[in-house]
DNA sequence: CTATTGTATTCCATTTTCTGAATATTGCAA
DNA sequence: TTGCAATATTCAGAAAATGGAATACAATAG
């Protein structure tokens, strides 16, 4: 490995070294996600959640997608995930993340049943 | 992925942040080396190579071993290597490092014969 | 013991990253 | 157009990483 190319991978793994972005690209990890959920299930400021989108985006391991007032979120490059896999295998855990609520964007503005797990819409905007 | 779990990756990650530091697991790929050897390879002060082994070492990623006047270190997590080979798929490249000319190595300061094969040792000291 | 070689650590100034706060932008509806 | 909800960006002080320099430590030879 050559000096460039090390710049590269430490440039990847920059942009890894944040547990707040660790926990987005686990949060994206099936499918994409709107900000405002992302927002919900980090329990983080807005601004902040973006910053961190932004900085991921810049790394090319996210892109998003505007549909309307929503922005959605998804990972660029799968193989960040299997990165993220083995990094748990090395830190010792074993269950793998319970495959987030992440079925369904909790933000659909067409007023899901308003029953409980609801996350952002019109009625209970984020 | 919870908070506590994420900083744990996010340690992880800080710890192949660096250039330096995957070059130096790139360079312990097969096998262990000495640091004199680690030093000529990167080309580096020998008290910046050990900074950086420290890191590496207190990530446990590495460990070290000694044998007379010499620290031989080794990768203690293989996993890391899976890691760092998903992170050259990303990086967009193909070629596998040429199992770097860990035969020889070059910090023989006691003019071995100039043959194949030698690494350092107690006959021939880095 | 002292000297030398190989390695590790500490200190410090510089640069980079983090994160809260404020503000800007975008899309849509009235 | 105005207003609002969702998202993005900029700024600044605090915190952390970087890398050079000096020095400390360990093993061996003499």
């Amino acid at each position: 490995m050559n000096n460039a190319s090390a710049e590269r991978h430490a440039h990847l793994f920059k942009a890894l070294m944040h547990p707040v972005r660790l926990q987005i690209l686990d949060l994206l990890r099936n499918g994409e996600q709107c900000v405002c959920h992302l927002e919900a299930q980090l329990g983080q400021r807005q601004a902040y959640v973006s910053q961190q989108l932004a900085i991921l985006r810049r790394a090319g391991l996210v892109a998003d997608r505007r549909d309307g007032p929503n922005s959605f979120y998804r990972i660029t490059r799968p193989e960040v995930l299997t990165i993220l896999d083995t990094a748990r295998a090395m830190v010792g855990e074993v269950t793998a993340s319970p495959v987030a609520s992440s079925d369904t964007c909790p933000c659909s503005r067409s007023a899901p049943a308003p029953t409980v797990t609801m996350l952002c819409s019109e009625e209970v905007p984020c």
